[in-house]
RNA sequence: CGGGGUGUGGCGCAGCUUGGUAGCGCGCCUGCUUUGGGAGCAGGAGGUCCCGGGUUCGAAUCCCGGCGCCCCGACCA
């Protein structure tokens, strides 16, 4: 049992000027969380107690599927990041030590655990593997933001599999998918597990962990049985009339209007009878995608469509190859063009003329230019997905799985000799876990007006136990006697013995946000009786005998 | 990396335009009273006004340079 008159909870009224999200606000005020620095965060101790539950819970389930635990450093030699290529990434903490040898600070641990693997593993008998480690990971981000939820330092479990087959990742795969649903609905938020980008990773596939909330800096598209996270999502547009049998396409003068909005204005069509042209470099090459007017390009997408590298060219890049920037437009254009599927072939649009304040109307795709059809589009709130339509939600990332299949075993030499006597790369997959942001998507998800709102599982602590007397009182020598026997029934227990006013200890224990409050003060006492109160319900007078039995009902109904 | 903002006791802020030796609320300490939703009275402690340079008799305030922090966007393996 921890008593408040001692313990270290610098609570505050007013939360940081310069807290933005939610969670930022009330983690510091109800003393959870302090700055050191932009993206450095300390956990107080009332908030590292979160943190430990939270780790608790998923060190349990990691267990349960097997995992093994293990712990690598975070300051590590630089040369397994020269052999994966990722010695160049911008996040990546380097330095050297007085020899001048050049060290980093682990932002992730494939380099570290696929050169242990690479050492002791040598045949199929020594795989399938699960290890895993809880350790702080270092990142070099450009921008750190709200609180806990994107620093340059954190701890992330971190778990690596390995196996001799596609068929072995499918399974070890599973087995995480499995683990991964049980920590979160246990740690009690909200989740999805949305399909996500591999990205310049090129794995086979990846899933990620979204907690919906304001402060979320993902954007997840959700219907019935469906959900992504909106980098990779796909959907049916929402259907619009557009005309269709000209005999050719027409000029039309567009003086000054450079965007859709000013030509649809003008010309009185909906954005959607327009297409946007895009100009793109793929791997350096230039090419023109175009999307319907009221859609916009996905970079993503498009990367993973045309399996380059990709980014929007610039304007001298393009405007002597195909015409100016506001008028650019596929007729007549002598570089690949990539059509959004969404985009139908047979009907006319207005396009750009490639010439300075000129447009093209009646442009039909299949008859006047060439072009490769490809899904190419961010997907839009009201899309729709098996006739439902989605929408779009702002979501904390809180895990990810990914197949990661050899890159990593075949830079650093992780192989293994199967049945046959014959070397293989192993094949291996990562999953991630940000114990921070869970707590932080918990306070974002449950909080009220008066504070956090703690799910049971990942409270600070299970009770707090209000004493309404001042030292020496019997009120507070009752609240101490409770505390103690419900201590030795194994719950978390937090006693408020300050010599404090009562609003002053209910405006700090709702704060805190402890699911469960015992307020012991004379009036109860003179009736036997103390009041419970659950943090989002309300308070009901208990019976002192009765006092175990009740708290731990409502922990049944809780967890 | 672009754009915007901000830096004054622990927290929130005023003072800066028009230079004159720093103030308010909360919190903190002591005493007395008070105890079921952020108590009252009295007394008190606590500030290199982000840093460096300049102007001036005199700078929180004006000028120059730097740094920190926050927000939006880009980025986020």
């Amino acid at each position: 049992m921890e008593r408040l008159s001692t313990y270290l909870l610098p609570t505050e009224r007013e939360a940081p000027a310069d807290a933005e999200a939610l969670s930022h606000q009330l983690m510091v005020r109800a003393g959870l969380i302090r700055q050191l620095g932009a993206g450095f965060w300390s956990w107080m101790p009332a908030g590292w107690r979160v943190h430990q539950r939270i780790t608790g819970i998923i060190r349990n389930e990691m267990e349960a599927i097997g995992a093994q635990e293990m712990l690598m450093p975070v300051l590590m030699p630089s040369e397994p990041w020269h052999r994966t290529g990722r010695i160049g990434i911008q996040e990546l903490f380097k330095l050297n030590d007085r020899k001048g040898t050049e060290l980093v600070l682990a932002m992730t641990h494939e380099e570290a655990v696929t050169t242990h693997v690479a050492q002791v593993v040598r045949s199929y008998r020594d795989l399938p593997l699960i290890l895993w480690h809880l350790q702080t990971k270092e990142r070099d981000e450009p921008r750190p933001r709200a609180g806990v939820l994107r620093t340059r330092e954190f701890i992330m479990k971190d778990a690596y599999s390995f196996d001799r087959d596609e068929a072995g990742l499918e399974e070890s795969y599973q087995k995480n998918i499995i683990a991964y649903d049980r920590i979160f609905d246990r740690c009690g938020i909200e989740w999805y597990r949305v399909e996500s980008d591999v990205g310049m990773m090129g794995g086979s596939g990846a899933h990620e962990y979204m907690a919906p909330c304001a402060a979320g800096e993902n954007e997840v598209a959700l219907a019935p049985g469906y959900a992504a996270n909106v980098e990779v999502a796909s959907a049916e547009a929402q259907h619009v009339d557009l005309p269709s049998g000209s005999a050719a396409h027409t000029e039309v003068a567009t003086p000054g209007l450079t965007t859709i909005e000013e030509v649809a204005a003008s010309l009185e069509l909906p954005q959607a009878a327009l297409l946007k042209a895009w100009p793109a470099m793929v791997d350096e090459q230039l090419h023109l995608v175009l999307v319907r007017g009221d859609h916009r390009v996905n970079e993503i997408k498009l990367a993973n469509a045309l399996g380059g590298v990709v980014r929007q060219a610039h304007a001298e890049e393009f405007e002597t190859i195909i015409g100016p920037a506001g008028f650019l437009g596929p007729v007549g254009a002598t570089v690949p063009i990539v059509l959004d599927q969404t985009i139908a072939t047979d009907r006319d649009y207005v396009v750009g003329g490639n010439r300075p304040d000129l447009h093209l109307r009646d442009v039909n795709p299949a008859r006047d230019f060439k072009f490769k059809v490809a899904d190419v589009r961010s997907v839009e709130a009201g899309d729709l997905v098996n006739g439902v339509p989605i929408t779009i939600e702002p979501a904390i990332e809180v895990g990810n799985i990914f197949k990661l299949g050899t890159r990593y075993s075949e830079a650093l030499g992780a192989t293994f000799l199967d049945e046959t006597g014959k070397q293989q790369p192993i094949i291996m997959g990562s999953y991630g876990i940000g114990p921070a942001r869970i707590a932080a998507a918990a306070v974002e998800q449950r909080a009220d007006e008066n504070g956090i709102n703690w799910p049971s599982a990942i409270a600070p602590w299970d009770v707090q136990i209000v004493s309404i007397g001042k030292s020496g009182s019997e009120e507070l020598a009752k609240a101490e006697e409770i505390g103690a026997a419900l201590d030795a029934d194994g719950l978390a227990v937090l006693l408020d013995d300050r010599d404090a006013s009562p609003g002053e200890k209910f405006a700090d224990a709702d704060l805190l946000g402890v699911p469960v409050r015992l307020t012991v003060g004379r009036k109860g006492l003179e009736r036997g009786v103390v009041e419970l109160k659950t943090r989002d319900g309300e308070s009901v007078d208990v019976a002192l005998e009765d006092v175990a039995s009740s708290v731990a009902d409502i922990r049944g109904e809780q967890l």
